[in-house]
DNA sequence: ACGTGTTACTAACACGTGTTACCCAATGCC
DNA sequence: GGCATTGGGTAACACGTGTTAGTAACACGT
């Protein structure tokens, strides 16, 4: 780009007037008195020289940079998460554009330090964080949210206030094992989308707790086992539910990516699905449609989500406090095969 | 985030120096003499106020944001892109990490101009662009370009020089349908990703084409079919392909999308795969490993295509004219099940 | 005693904008 | 006629940094 880049002192210029009415004119201040022949003369200027204003001069002096960060970390849930992040964004950025916001995506490596994140805060590269994935061990975070840096979190952080927005993974759960319920099984399996340490698992292994003890049927820690976001585990742990006497005629999967995995070992082991055993899956991932058979699963609204985020990060930004600062969307229940219902109806 | 935020001054106030000598030792300066024990003094200051530069006034004093964007079009093909956005961006962002720049992530929506990007570029938020999905009568893009500004392509436009980052179509849909021919099959039907006013589904024919007339078999278009990226148009250009007599004993299907359609049609016929029909996809997303059969198919390097042309991008801005301005990866081929090599190898 | 270099540092300008405080002329009011 | 008010515009400062040109002190060779 060449430097002949125009200023507003040379709109001013040619348009006879100070930088001044420039500024007043391009940005519509209200309340000030310029007559329509000087404005006219402004925008006319302007125009002809296709002068665009300067975003970092306005950065500087307006103290906002209009931008927002989507902190991304690695972790060994990466590769499920990157099933959400288009749709995530497409809700972030659709949310940040109507506040005239632009959307900063900052993945954070392996190789790099948990809170190299800080830097986008403290710097003024943004004026406001959305983090995925965020840790309890993290101290940065909370010194931010402590100097009051606008601050939104995707998923969840127990004992915390913290701004965050997630999907309400007790109802979701219970949902799909009410659906197992009403169709007619009584002894429901269930394999969660990992470690306890999760908080979304833990939900998720509530809202089946819940969802069987509505129906009067009682806990059973037996007919858990704990996944670990890949099909791997998914194939272990199913296979561990196979070796059971007799084996659970359901199972609730809290994730499609180990439902497939589940899949997979019940296919190796000759039981057909749903008729041998009747699945439902979590998270409605894009593959959970194309899979053989068809998974029924638990819709995440990843675009929602998203929306909702950017939403409740820049009403932060911009200092009206909202009244609900913990924003927890429904999920939604899609039947298709592995579950039954489509025969049983 | 109260206003208390310290600047350079208070640094050089606190460590008893000048406002120039904090400037100095934090950029680390080479060539300029700054005894060791002032060195000291100012880092500590710095540390102790927890000195964080302005990235706003460094931008505008600099003439540089240190950031690159991506444009995402929306268009037919979005859902179809979708699958590759997490691979692009990782790779995106890899790249641009190496050399200090940050990126923004720009979808233009349905209700804005196409050319709501030059904001970007014009209003200096950006060092330089990355284009997604290119349209030949976008003549923004082509003043941009004449203007000097730093830009990439992702994916083609003919008859221009500008830079780009793309995978050789011809070349990996040339080695999909070899390994139909190595296979025995003969008579190998095609459909197109899409329709040939995209670049993209002119050279994946091509290389179809070219992979039959270096067997010495005539290219025969009653046999090619258009796709136009979803499933819907699979289906109806199989059920097209299926009325032939005969029917081809393979079809290279130019993306998986269009060819879980293709896949739906058969399983409608009653026809297994690849026993009855051979089947090749193109570009290997995520569903293409789960579906049943497995769909053999060519990758597309997402990762490495974002990888390459944040690089290239950067390049550019930076002044050091690459050699070369037209990136294109190769491709590789991942044989599944559909395609029948399982069972003859 | 004098110029020449070197070390260690600083004063002052520049980047391009938004905005406050002020000014001048014309008009309205009693 | 004197005074307040209003319309139309500008001079000057501020935002927080990077950088150039310059200075003061001191060492050194002759």
């Amino acid at each position: 780009m060449p430097s002949e880049r125009p200023t507003s002192r040379d709109v001013a210029r040619l348009a006879g007037v100070s930088r001044t009415t420039v500024s007043l004119v391009l940005n519509n201040v209200p309340d000030v008195h310029i007559s329509p022949e000087t404005r006219q003369r402004v925008l006319e200027a302007a125009q002809q020289l296709g002068y665009y204003p300067d975003a970092s001069a306005r950065r500087l002096v307006r103290g906002k940079t209009h931008t927002i960060a989507l902190v991304w970390h690695r972790g060994p849930d990466r590769l499920y998460r990157d099933a959400f992040l288009p749709g995530l964004l497409q809700g972030l950025t659709g949310a940040a554009r109507q506040y005239g916001y632009h959307v900063l995506f900052r993945p954070i490596e392996a190789d790099e330090p948990d809170d190299a994140y800080v830097e986008l805060a403290r710097g003024r590269h943004t004026d406001g964080l959305i983090l995925s994935g965020p840790r309890s061990d993290d101290d940065a975070l909370i010194h931010l949210y402590q100097d009051q840096f606008p601050l939104v979190l995707h998923g969840q952080l127990p004992e915390t206030d913290i701004p965050s927005v997630d999907v309400d993974n007790v109802q979701g759960a219970g949902a799909a094992v009410e659906h197992l319920l009403r169709l007619g099984h009584r002894r429901i399996g269930m394999i969660t989308n990992a470690p306890l340490a999760y908080t979304a698992s833990q939900q998720r292994l509530e809202g089946y707790r819940r969802a069987l003890e509505g129906w009067g049927l009682p806990y059973d820690d037996t007919l858990v086992r704990y996944g670990n976001f890949d099909e791997e585990s998914g194939l272990r742990a199913m296979e561990s539910l196979l070796a059971l006497d007799p084996p659970p005629t359901a199972v609730f999967v809290a994730s499609d990516m180990v439902a497939i995995g589940a899949l997979r070992a019940l296919r190796e082991h000759n039981l057909r699905v749903p008729e041998g055993i009747a699945l439902v899956g979590f998270d409605n991932i894009a593959a959970a449609r194309f899979i053989t058979p068809a998974l029924t699963t638990v819709h995440v609204p990843a675009f929602g989500l998203g929306w909702a985020a950017a939403e409740l990060l820049i009403r932060l930004i911009e200092g009206d406090r909202p009244a609900e600062t913990q924003v927890r969307l429904e999920t939604e229940l899609i039947v298709r095969e592995s579950c039954g219902a489509k025969h049983s109806v």
